[in-house]
Formats: C-alpha cells, sequence, structure tokens
DNA sequence: CGAGATGATGACAACGTTTGCATCCTACGC
DNA sequence: GCGTAGGATGCAAACGTTGTCATCATCTCG
C-alpha cells in the first residue's frame, strides 16, 4: 500500500506537506505542490479513507436505508443517490431492511456511526430514525418528521395534475385507491386530491382505502371502484394499477373504455403492460440526488419538493357515459 | 462516541482485554468477559470500523459493482448480497458504473483499496478487473475469467431445459434472440442451446444476432424470427420477450398461437405482462449471496452453478401447424 | 541595515483499535 | 514444598492520516 510516507520520500518532502498539497493546495507552494502532485499519481497514491477518518472525523462514506431493493421505487432512488455520492468522492454503505422496522432501527444504530450521514428512505419506523440519530445526520425520503431534514416528490401537486386530466376528458367522479394505512406519501396523495376535489366542485372524489401496494392490491380494489360508480381511478401506484386492470378485464370491463385508470410513479412497468399506463412521474433519481445533496449540504435548508408530472398513455379516455359534446371540448370550463 | 477505553473503564479492565474479550471470546476468561460485554452493551459501545482497519487491515466492508441498479436483474443481486453481507457483520459499499466501462475501471480500483473484497457484477471490462485486483479478493458474477472466482447461473442447463419444454410441445424449428455481443452468459446460453440441440436431432436451433437487451432489442428481433420460420423462440432475457410479443402483435400474430415465446431471468415484468410468460428463472439474490460466501470464504473453491428453473405460463403452446396427433401427446418423443 | 511580518515547510502528537510481548498468578507435577 | 507451565491480563507500539506548533527563510518597511 502507497502512504504519504512513499509519496514525501519520492517529492522529497515532509508528509506534512504531502497531506496539504493534497488537501488544500493553496497553502503549498507551486512549485512543491507540483513535485507532490507528479510523485502521487506516479505512485498511484490513495489516500487511506480509514486513517484519515480516524484523524479527522470524517468516513467519506453515507449510508442509504431502503424497505426493498427490488422494488423498482427504491432501486431508482439509490441509483440516483449512488450517483451524487460518487460525484461527491463519497462511497455509498446501501442497506436493504426487508420491510422490517426492527432490522430498520437496528441497522440505523449500526449505520449511523460509520458514516457521514444516513438516507432513510422507508415509511416505516420514523420514530426509531428519531431516536438513533443522536445528532447525526439524517434526511428522510418522502416522509417527513419534526426537524428532521426531507426531501420529497410533490405527491400533491401530482394529483391534482391527475385529476385535472380526468376532468378535462369529462369524468365527474373518480375513485381513489390508496396505499399502505401508514405511508406518509398516501397520506399527501388523500390531501393533494381532496384539496383539488374542493377546488373544482364538478368533481366528486372517492377514496377508498388501504391496500397493498402490489398487483393485489389493485385486484383487491377492482370490484370496489366498480360498484362506486366511478369512471375513473387514481391509484397509490403502478402496480395497484396493474392489479386494477387486470381484475376489471376477468369482469370483462375494457380500460379505458368503462373506466380510466392513472398509475403512479411510472416505473418501467407502466408503458409494458396493456393498455400502457397513463401515469404520474416523480424523478426518483433526482430525488435520490436531492437527499444526498441535503445531507452533505452544510445549511439546513429544506428544497423544494420535486415536481410530479403526469404522463399521459392509453389508459384514461373520455367516460363512455359523457354526452358527445362535452367529450369533443374536454378542456372547456 | 464510545470507546474501548469507556468500557474498559466500566468493567474495570484494560483496553486490550476488552478488545479480546468482543473479538476473540475463547482467549478470555468467562466471568470478565462476561462484565466486559455487559458493560459493552450498558454503555452502547459500538467499535469504530475506521480505527479497527488501520490496525487489522480488515475493513469490515464490501463492494459490489453493477451497470444498473435499476435493472431488476441486477437489483436483484444486489439484494442478496446485501442480506448476506449484513449476515457477516460486513457493510456493503453498492456502486453503479451506469454501463460505462470507463468508470468501472476506475470505481474498481478506488474500492478495491477500501474493502476487503469486490463483488464484480457486469458484461463490460473483465480485464480491467483483472488489473485492478492486484491480489485484492474479487469475485465475478455471471462472467468467467482465468484464475478469478467467479459464480454462475447455469445458463446452459436452462436453456436445454427451455428447448426440451418445446420439443415436448411439438416445436422442430426454434430461434433464440441473443443479447449483447460481449456477454458472457449469452454465449453460456449459446453454447447450452448448440449442445442440447445436438443431443435431439429432430429440433433445429436458429441463432439469432446480437440485439439489445431491452424491449426495443425484442421488437427489432420480431420480424428475423417470424422470417427464419421458426414456431417457437427463446429469449436473452424477460424484456426482449415482451418487446418481441408487441412487435408480433402489431404484425397481427398471436402468442402463443402463432408463435410460442420463452423468455429468461423471470423478472417480475414476466408475470405482469400480457401474455405471462414462460421463463428460465435463475434465482439471482442466490446468486448475490453466493458471490459474497465466495468472497469471504478462505479457500479459492469454485462453487457449483446455481439452478436454473423453467417457470411455465401462458406464452408457450403446441405449434399450430404441427399435426393433431402429436399435439394431443406432446411429451411423446 | 535591522526588525518584524509573512509564507513555506518540518516535527510530532493524536485519533481508536489490535496484537506481540511481558508480567503476574494459579495450579499442577515431581 | 518448590519449580514451572500455562492461562489471564496489562503495557505499549503501530496502523496512515491530519493539524497544531515551531522553525526557518525571505520579504518589506522604517
Amino acid at each position: 500500500m502507497v502512504t504519504v510516507h512513499d509519496v514525501a520520500r519520492a517529492a522529497g518532502v515532509s508528509i506534512s506537506t504531502v497531506s496539504r498539497a493534497l488537501a488544500s493546495p493553496q497553502k503549498v507552494a507551486a512549485p512543491t505542490r507540483e513535485r507532490v502532485e507528479v510523485a502521487a499519481r506516479e505512485l498511484g497514491y490513495r489516500p487511506n479513507r480509514a486513517a484519515s477518518f480516524l484523524r479527522a472525523g470524517r468516513t467519506g462514506a453515507l449510508g442509504l436505508v431502503v424497505p426493498d431493493l427490488s422494488n423498482p421505487y427504491f432501486a431508482a432512488v439509490a441509483k440516483g443517490a449512488q450517483a451524487r455520492a460518487r460525484d461527491h468522492g463519497a462511497g455509498l454503505f446501501v442497506v436493504d431492511t426487508e420491510e422490517n422496522p426492527d432490522l430498520e432501527a437496528e441497522v440505523l444504530s449500526s449505520l449511523a456511526p460509520q458514516t457521514d450521514g444516513v438516507v432513510l428512505c422507508s415509511p416505516r419506523a420514523v420514530e426509531a430514525a428519531l431516536a438513533a440519530l443522536e445528532g447525526r445526520r439524517v434526511v428522510l425520503v418522502n416522509q417527513a418528521a419534526a426537524g428532521v431534514p426531507a426531501v420529497a416528490a410533490d405527491h400533491a401537486a401530482g394529483m391534482r395534475r391527475a385529476l385535472e386530466h380526468l376532468r378535462a376528458l369529462g369524468h365527474r367522479r373518480v375513485a381513489y385507491v390508496g396505499g399502505p394505512a401508514g405511508s406518509w406519501s398516501d397520506r399527501r396523495r388523500r390531501a393533494g386530491l381532496a384539496a383539488a376535489a374542493e377546488r373544482y366542485d364538478d368533481v366528486e372524489v372517492v377514496p377508498l382505502g388501504a391496500f397493498r401496494p402490489q398487483v393485489e392490491g389493485g385486484q383487491a380494489a377492482a370490484d370496489l371502484v366498480v360498484a362506486c360508480g366511478a369512471t375513473a381511478v387514481l391509484t397509490f401506484n403502478d402496480l395497484v394499477a396493474v392489479g386494477l386492470v387486470d381484475r376489471l378485464r376477468a369482469r370483462g370491463l375494457d380500460v379505458p373504455r368503462d373506466l380510466s385508470v392513472v398509475g403512479s410513479d411510472d416505473s418501467y412497468v407502466a408503458s409494458l403492460v396493456s393498455p400502457p399506463l397513463t401515469t404520474l412521474r416523480a424523478d426518483l433519481r433526482a430525488l435520490g440526488r436531492a437527499a444526498v445533496d441535503l445531507l452533505l449540504a452544510d445549511d439546513g435548508g429544506a428544497p423544494a419538493p420535486l415536481d410530479v408530472d403526469l404522463v399521459v398513455r392509453s389508459s384514461t379516455a373520455p367516460p363512455a357515459t359523457v354526452p358527445e359534446d362535452s367529450r369533443d371540448r374536454p378542456t372547456a370550463p
């Protein structure tokens, strides 16, 4: 292993000068600095992170805690976070808690002291996070807790956009198939939807109870959606939408003719299934990047929530029951 | 921060004893060990990894290099590797090289000295890996290079199983839509397919050139498949199969009536699309786990390749052109 | 021309841990 | 009862880095 001593010997200077030349170049005379740089390059010197941490109190490593890495949602966040961490010259410990809150708390407390900060990306134990941080840097993703910095997608705005889209198509009664009970992003979606519905008094929103954020959740919700008389439905995520479409088909109903369906997340299944799903796209990689930036930023300034855009594909259309004239001018008030 | 000194003081022993009691318990008398353990627990002592590394030369961290974390294939491997690393009490640095071989080489050389070993999971620059390791522990996943330990799924056996399945259904001319040119797993698939075809002289295999391992690759291959007169097709992965089905449909062909399609990897899109894909399932998490085990194993013993199983869904059926009697007894020789 | 300021560089301690070696104590064998 | 083996424990060095302080040379201004 090449150390500062080797570089110092090669450059004919002391180890202090080597350290300074590489860490704070302006503190060292130009010719000396250059000699050090050349020597370091030729020897292939890589500062030892562990030693550096031991002395300086920084690890150069960050942590990312996700409930399920094979979920494309978290995989995308992880990808963004990883890329940004690399930009900052930091490593990223990725931990998958397998949806287990106990494991999450334990992992958090063992990870926190070994890193410069942790991105906690999970709808589970927020209180455990708060307990474990003890002054450590933690950033929450798509979640909120008093006094803890967080980044989030603007789910409320996304819901409003989706509702406006459906209203413009002529829908007047829209169901929402919600996600897990404790989910912060589900609460945000519901709140945004309620606010938007209030704004447009010609649209009625029917929120439906908690469902698993998987294909089965959508299948379970389908019959309730049909029964409530809605002509369109918003879902917690794309998988729920897929399950919904599946069950509707099995009942002989067509999407979008009999019911318009809007997914959420724009995971890549949305464009693969048939019909391709109209869905809400949050830039999850940007979310991961923003989380890392916030973690490494000196100020605790809360960043603006990330935009959520509507991606229109083939699962939404004017309702079959709407009068012709209204269908011809869908954007009219 | 709680250090060995704090624990030592609390337990009334020296720091050496604390270190030994926690690291090699058999070297310390039972009552003393217990006092140390109690003190450590009460104080919430966590050994400082950096300091430990500095002295002992072990980091307690492993590295995982993947080309694309948002690809469910690599996400599954990462999940398995992460879980196993945690079991071993190690952290896992995950790095996404964004399919960039240059970045891969750079990342590898900066990651290797900071970890106890690296799992390289990527069809790209093997030679860079070899250059960067310099005696460092590296394990390849689904790839082979002389003298470098590796874990792999038994793609050849999987292909044979798929071919036997199609042959049993009555297919006699089967196309293979291959993946990227440099891909090791593509070569394994072709080799396994050729060997299996040789074994059954009533089945003909038509290998088709390199295609992108994405939906577009399948779309691009569809017309070649139809033109070559095959009644069934094997694909490099599920996404290619999805693209293939998409293009076939656009041409008015039905799957599986007009053409049987077999995917590969059993990513979760396989069961979501319509028709649900018959596909080959490699247990990718097990692959990730095996890679970590091999990395941490003292001996360099090469593990057996992991099984690849056939998952039969609705995208395969007897060929429409086959005589009735043969279709009624599909498993007959 | 000399004194003080400024800038560049070197010596050295410290971070928390592990581990070789020394030391002490106990227990066993003769 | 004494010698010694061996187990248990403590001491201190070392890992590679950073940063403080001291030292030295050079420059500037009176």
